[in-house]
DNA sequence: CTTATAATTTAGACAAAACTAAAAATATGT
DNA sequence: ACATATTTTTAGTTTTGTCTAAATTATAAG
């Protein structure tokens, strides 16, 4: 696999989440920030190589070859993600870019060895699973702060939105992964909610509320 | 600076120091396991970019600018080197492949904390020296073993053959950074050298003699 | 059911980095 | 000095991944 076929396949992965039926070619193309034609490239190319099946003009499934390889590189990309937050100071905005190179050194020893030294991490700085050795994940029962329930404590245990700006805006108002909060209040004219934090209280806006996830405590 | 390049400028680098009035397209081409005609395109395309002068028919010869980004390749690839066998338990022998990946990650945080995680190192696991942010190598005057004087007494500093099946010999033989060996016997026939160990004494080959690097205790 | 529009694929080109084969320049031996 | 051998460069291809422009297929609206 060469380094952009990893990134095809990683980014398919990605959105057969939230199009289970098949990639289409215009999305993939987005997802890629390329063109159609070359997401059509490329995905005639993995399909030979196996990695997926595609029906012209219809969309793009993976294979179990095609979906292990893409966890594989997941995999990577957040033990990763882990090493540059724990032990070379990144906060969470900064690790995407550099993991997004060391995902692509494909070597098993390296990622075996990593994981042991992070000592078995099972979620990222985003809260996001890690795979283990096999590609297999623990789930973790997660909802949205949009969706929590006023009187309740929960704890921050991810985000969905990754930009610079949501994860820059979490830290400047002391929310990370493992804070604890209560719900306050849910403003039903802009779905904007009351949390109170350990030594403070804030209002959050709805757009916010809907890129957190929490787990009850 | 695209991989190929850097891989080309760290390999001219490296000629450098034996041929220091400039680099031949030949010698370029068999350190980079290729053919000559492929060592004059890259020559040009470098020449182009200001990282090197060169005169047909003649030689490379770095610019500071070319030196310096060689210089800076060097550094990733020791300090990473360092990190696979202090933190990930790779062996002297297993971190060159890796190493030659991850020095092309381009992120001066990566490295530069990376330095400080390691607290930063100053020889990397072959004895080689890693140079500073700013390039400059801190020198360590070392002997070739072959030259050391009989009776005197020796830290291993470094190797010049970082092959694999050298090194594992080394290994084997319970001899790495930092063993000190005292001269025990230089033999005219053959020039091997007999010397002891803490706990051991062995005859070591000429060949084995011109390979190792020490320093007088 | 036909037509307009949107999505997808094909065809043809390009740049990077490699190769082969051939030409040109330099070096060497007598 | 001259013929030969070696080194280096040039010319022309190849592969990977991209692009634009054009053609094809699917979808939606009337």
């Amino acid at each position: 696999m060469t380094l952009a076929e990893e990134n095809y396949l990683k980014a398919i992965y990605h959105l057969e989440q939230q199009f289970p039926k098949g990639v289409s070619t215009n999305a993939l193309a987005e997802e890629m920030k390329t063109k159609a034609s070359s997401a059509t490239d490329m995905v005639k190319k993995l399909a030979e190589k196996d990695m997926l099946t595609h029906i012209p003009y219809q969309g793009a499934t993976l294979s179990e070859a095609g979906r292990g390889y893409a966890v594989k590189v997941i995999r990577r990309h957040r033990l990763w993600e882990v090493f540059l937050v724990e032990k070379l100071n990144f906060s969470w905005d900064e690790v995407h870019e550099v993991a997004e190179h060391l995902e692509h050194i494909n070597s098993d020893k390296l990622i075996d060895e990593l994981d042991a030294f992070l000592e078995f991490p099972i979620y990222d700085p985003h809260g996001d699973p890690i795979p283990d050795k096999q590609g297999h994940f623990k789930h973790i029962e997660k909802i949205v702060l949009a969706k929590a329930e006023v009187g309740s404590t929960y704890k921050c245990v991810g985000v969905d939105d990754t930009s610079s700006k949501f994860l820059k805006y979490l830290d400047s108002n002391a929310i990370g992964l493992g804070t604890i909060m209560t719900i306050k209040h849910k403003e039903p004219f802009d779905n904007s909610i009351k949390i109170a934090l350990e030594h403070s209280e804030m209002v959050v806006s709805q757009s916010v509320a809907k890129n957190l996830y929490l787990k009850k405590v």
